[in-house]
Parts: C-alpha cells; sequence; structure tokens
DNA sequence: TATGAATGAGATTTCATTCAT
DNA sequence: CATGAATGAAATCTCATTCAT
C-alpha cells in the first residue's frame, strides 16, 4: 500500500523532469520508468499510455483553473454591464483565486503550456483563448447595442480574449514568485477592464 | 542544373505541407521525399539533415523581417525620446514595411512561429522578444531617468515587449488578408506607444 | 466456495467469448479477467496458465466426445467385416450418440475446432483423423486380405479417414441446430459405409 | 543490382522457415531479418509490413491458382449439363494444371493452408469453398430444375463443395510427390463427380 | 544528381506470468 | 480467494541518416 503509491508518485516525478527537458514528444518512456527503477511495463500498469502519464499530471491542475476560470465567465454573463467597470473587487478576488490555483501547480502547467506539442493536450491554451473570446464577445455585443453608432470590431475582440489569456501565461511563465506574481497582474487586470470597450467597439458604418 | 532546381524546389513545397500537417517532430522526411517523387537520399544531397530543409524554407523570410525589425530597433535606439510619441509616421511606417515582409512568406512564418516545436528553431519568437525587450528596457531606462521619483518596472516591460511581439504573431496567424492587417494592427500599434510608459514606469520608493 | 466457483465459472464464460473473438493467440488474459469483474491473477488461482484455461472449457466435450469415439472404433475393430455392411443400426446409433455429445458442448468443441491456433490444442483434429486412420486402415488390410488381387491404396485410406472426420467438423461448424444436422449425418455416413471399400481397395499389381 | 535482390531473397527465404515453423502470428521478424544477416528495418524496406511479407511468399502461387480455378469456374457455368459427366478430358486438363500450378509452388501454399493463422490470409480456403458453392449451387439448381420432384439440398451441396475444396488441400498437405498427386486425385476428381447429383438432390415434398 | 539499400537506435505498446500480501 | 504491482521479454514498426554507385 505504500510502494503502491510510492511508485506512481516516483513515476510522475520523472515524467515531469522528463517532460520539462524534453517536450512530450521527444520525451522517452524508457527513460522515466527506468529513472524511476522500474521498467516500461509498470507506466502501462499505472496509465493508459504516454498521453495517459501526462494527463496524470496535468489534468487536475488544470480542471481547477479551468473551474475557476469558467465560474467567472458564467458571473460575467449575468452582470450588469453599467456596474463592470466598476466592479474592482470582483476582479481582484477572481484572480487571486486564480493565481493560486496555478502557483499550487505551476510545474504541472508549464508542462501543459509550453511542453504538451504532440499531446492530446496540445492547443490547450487556444482553447480557453476560444472560451474567453465566446464569453466576451458576447458581452461586448450587449454592450454595443446600448452604443448608438458602434459595433464590434470582431478582430480587436479577439486580439483581446488573446492577451488577456496570455497575461496569465506570460506571468506564471516567467514570475516564478507567486506573490509578485499576484502584483504583477492587478494593475495588468485593471488596465484590461478599463481599456477593454474602446479598443473593442470601432464606429458603425 | 535545372532539374536540379526543379528537384529542390518541389522538396522545399512538400517539405511545407508535411511541416505544416504533422510540426517538426512528427513530420516525416520519407513521405516528404515521395511526395516530391525523389527518395529521402536526394533531401540530403540538397540539405544537409531535417533541421536544415526545415532552415531552406524558414531562412530567409526569418531574415527579412529580422532585418527589418533590427533596423527598426536601430532607429528608435537613436531617438530622443522626447520626440518618441510624435513620431506616428515612422511607426506607421515602420508596420507596413514589416507586415509587407511576413505576408509576403506568410506560409514559412506560420511554420516557424507555429510549428517549430522539435526543431533548432523552436523557441525563435522567444529570442526576438528577449531582443525587444533589451531594446526597449534601455529605452525605457533613459526615460526613467529625466522622471524623477520613477523607475522601470521590469515585469511589466518585459510583458509589454510580450504583447507588442505577439500583436504580429496574432495578425498573421488569424489574419490571411494582408490590407486588412495593416488595418488591424495601426491601432494597435498607436496604442501601445501611447500606454507604453504609463505601464512600464512605477513609483520608485 | 460459491464465490469460488462462481468465479472461476465467470472466467470460463469470459474467456469463450475472448477466444471465439479472437482466437487463442491473440486473445488477451487481461481482458477476460477484467470482463469478469477480476484480475489477471485470478486466472493463476484457477488455472495453471493460458493453454490450462483454453483447456478448462475444452477438456471435458473433448473428452466425452473422444470417448464416444473410441468405443466405436474398438467395437469396430471386433466386428466381422462381413456383416459390417448391413450393421446400419450400430451407424446410426453411434452417430446419435456423437451428435448428442457435441452439440452439448458445441461452443467448446467450435472453439478447438477452430480458435485454437497457437494453444498447446492445435492440431487435435489431425489427431483424430490419425487414430481414425490406425482403426480403419487395419480394417480394411483385413478386409484386403480376403480379396485376392485387391490392396488397400493407403493414400486413399488416409483420405477417408480426412473426409470422415470432417463430416462431423464440418457439421458442427456449419449446422447449428442439432435435430438438422443429425438429418445430414445420416446419408452422409451411410454413404461413407456403401463406398468405402470401393474407394479404398485398389488393384495388386 | 546484386545485393539488391540477393538480400530480399535471403529474407524471403528465412521469412519462409520462420512461418513455417512458427506460423504467422508467433513468427518474429526480428529472428527473420537476423537469420537473413540484416536488420528489422531491412524488412520494412523491402516489404510494407509483416502480413506484406507474408504476402510476398504467397501471393504470386495463390494468384495463379486462383486464375486457374475461376477460369474452370467460368468454363463450367457455360457447359451443357447434359455433357458434364461425360466430359472426363476437361476435369483431367483441369486437374493437371491446377495440380502442376499448386506443385510449382507447394511451400509457399502449405504456408498459406496451415500456418497463416493471424494473418491477412486466414481464411483464404474457405473462402474458396464459398466460391466453389456458388459455382456449383448455380449448376445444381439449374440441373434440379429439369428433374421433376427434386429439389437442391443446400446443406449437402455446400459439404460437397468442402470436400471438393479439401480433396486439393488435403492432397498438397500430404502428398510431397506431383506425380503421386495426379494419380490420387484423378479417381477422387471423377467419383466426385460422377457422386455429385446422387448427393445433392433430395426429393422435394 | 539522385537512388536504393540498409543501419541502428529507439519508439510505444502488449503480454503472460509471478508473488507478496 | 484474489488483488495489485511489477517484471522482463518481446513485439512491430518508424525514423533520420549514410553511402556506394
Amino acid at each position: 500500500m505504500n510502494d503502491n503509491l510510492e511508485n506512481r508518485q516516483k513515476l510522475i516525478e520523472c515524467a515531469k523532469k522528463e517532460f520539462m527537458e524534453k517536450g512530450f514528444s521527444k520525451a522517452s518512456l524508457r527513460k522515466i520508468s527506468a529513472d524511476a527503477g522500474l521498467t516500461t511495463g509498470a507506466i502501462y500498469f499505472f496509465f493508459k499510455d504516454k498521453n495517459g502519464l501526462f494527463g496524470a499530471i496535468v489534468d487536475e491542475p488544470l480542471n481547477k483553473v479551468m473551474q475557476i476560470v469558467m465560474e467567472h465567465y458564467n458571473s460575467e454573463q449575468e452582470e450588469d454591464f453599467s456596474i463592470y467597470e466598476q466592479a474592482d473587487g470582483d476582479h481582484d478576488e477572481f484572480a487571486e483565486q486564480l493565481i493560486a490555483a496555478m502557483y499550487e501547480n505551476r510545474d504541472a502547467l508549464l508542462l501543459l503550456l509550453e511542453k504538451s506539442a504532440g499531446s492530446r493536450y496540445e492547443g490547450t491554451v487556444d482553447r480557453i483563448i476560444e472560451l474567453t473570446d465566446k464569453t466576451y464577445s458576447k458581452l461586448a455585443r450587449n454592450y454595443a447595442a446600448s452604443c448608438p453608432g458602434k459595433k464590434v470590431d470582431e478582430y480587436m475582440q479577439h486580439w483581446f480574449s488573446h492577451i488577456q489569456i496570455n497575461a496569465f501565461v506570460h506571468l506564471i511563465t516567467h514570475e516564478p514568485d507567486e506573490k509578485k506574481a499576484l502584483k504583477h497582474i492587478k494593475p495588468i487586470i485593471n488596465y484590461m477592464v478599463k481599456e477593454w470597450m474602446e479598443l473593442t467597439l470601432e464606429d458603425d458604418v
């Protein structure tokens, strides 16, 4: 019962290292299992396959993050836009939660963000951006409807979703320290909240 | 001498397709040469190896782009900061040149940006961002020196370099049409020029 | 003691299915035990190994059939050949017994006949044919001794053993219904009894 | 140009031996290539995969045999049934051609008949029997139409196709000598031609 | 200029089997 | 009675690369 989880954990640890060094595609299951003092077969006892092993590292952290994000997006959907900009508290709280979840498993998330090429998880960020875009597109269109002579600039809207997500990607990628991360991200968020509409709405000719 | 170049070209064309579909790592030289009606050996006559073949597609477009970027950065270096913000023309001209160079070989650049994982070119964007950061860091520090009680926020400065470069990456990635691309990028540049200092300088305590 | 046999039975049932679908060689013990809601280890508690598991399905039905066949062959041995052809009743009775035994465990026998490649049971039919051949060769030689100028054609004799056994193999393989099977086999047997000597004896030059 | 075919041939020769000894499923490509003094990769240069290697041994002999069989079946189709039984010459000629084709590559055919379990060629004999059945079913039905009060016994007809084909399978399997094979098969064929209708037609009640 | 042959290393995956508990 | 863990061997296959011709 001890060996049990110990070896599984050992495999995961060694896999983390190997994936981080070589990326998913070039990582060698042979090396991972050898590093763990086991055989490749052991990997296939604990995990379905290479993707499954990667998933064992990455799934839970990703899900935690996604849950927080989804909840936030759902709550945004329901908000009255007029109070949107003043709702600093909400965004701050969201940022805090998100950063916490992200830094709890920073290494796993780094794997997902930078080393997943070739795996089933390739393109995760793009999918999150897409999701973000859908959420804020709707919000923007609602708002635009109340601004005579204005409409949403689709490209700008998409780019905005892009930098919004990448603000967090950049953060976790470049700032190892969680507290500093929080300090960095707050002005960025406030800034984005403030400038969003200016960037996104264009004259409707 | 004719067959020569024809076959080389055929290989490059088929390689583009294969790299685009599968990415560098999973692309098969066998398939590339077979698609070109040749054998793997032929690839090694024309190119040093897999990386060399990728480079044959990507080097020239990358160099053109880099040259334009470097020239721009060098010229920025020499400028008096006081006139920076008014120099709209400069930035527009730069954007036009850069976009032109980028769209002249959009497919090669897309390869470089999205499909180079596993190749010697992996991380090219990061290197460009680094270069950008060095350039604008210096500029920012120079400017900060003339603003009493202010200093450069290194993280913000880096993030700024990041979105600056990624504005172009996002553009070429998401907008197939060159003219539209130019329309999209101009407000973004102006916007970044305008907000740069506000984002980058923090109180020096 | 109940669970015990229940699980053993479950394993056998799932093994039947798996062996039938994939054949002995490609059948997976993992899948069998998983389908039974158990682990591979369980198989090794109840059975010696893969062949042993196959045997647990196939041994008893095979033995029943073999016993009937052996008894019949032994009784044939003792008969006076002169009355051979008239003894329709004997052959009919034998056929009825054999068919009954075969259809009682048709699925196990199908496994043995069609899906045993790679197992210890591969070639069972050939061994039965060999046995048949020995029995009827002796009979034929005895008879030939009483026919001046005739001798046994060894090849024909062997072929006869072959179609004799394969008549039953074909039957169980192609006819799911026991009653119809009996209807089919009777004329075939009568026919073979009748033609045997004509096919088997040749001029002794 | 010499090495070329020599090594390919060596692989085929070693593959024949290995397939014959262990059957398709258990045969090891490693062993085959090692026996040939080459690496597994070499196999994949010359052949598509394991099935392809097996096919390289078996395809041509099989095709030759099939061609002769198909031609014969087509010619039977066109014949007037009334002269069927007298046309001994036709059947003899057919047997001679077929036996010749079969014994020209007896080893390959043995592989196909006895060692193909697990390969793409598994069940080839069954498919030939099916084809035979279709051909002779039609013939039998035509004939039955001209016999008042008679109809085709489907089971018997199928069994007949079965022993017809298996006569040849048994032959090549058990008789190494081509001339003896021819001697064996002729009386069997004549016998089958003669008895076919008696076996196949039943009273139509 | 390019082929055709072959290497050699390594990839992931699957399997029957074992054994302490 | 059966599990869960793990082995170890082998399997097929793929690949970039080399080189004589």
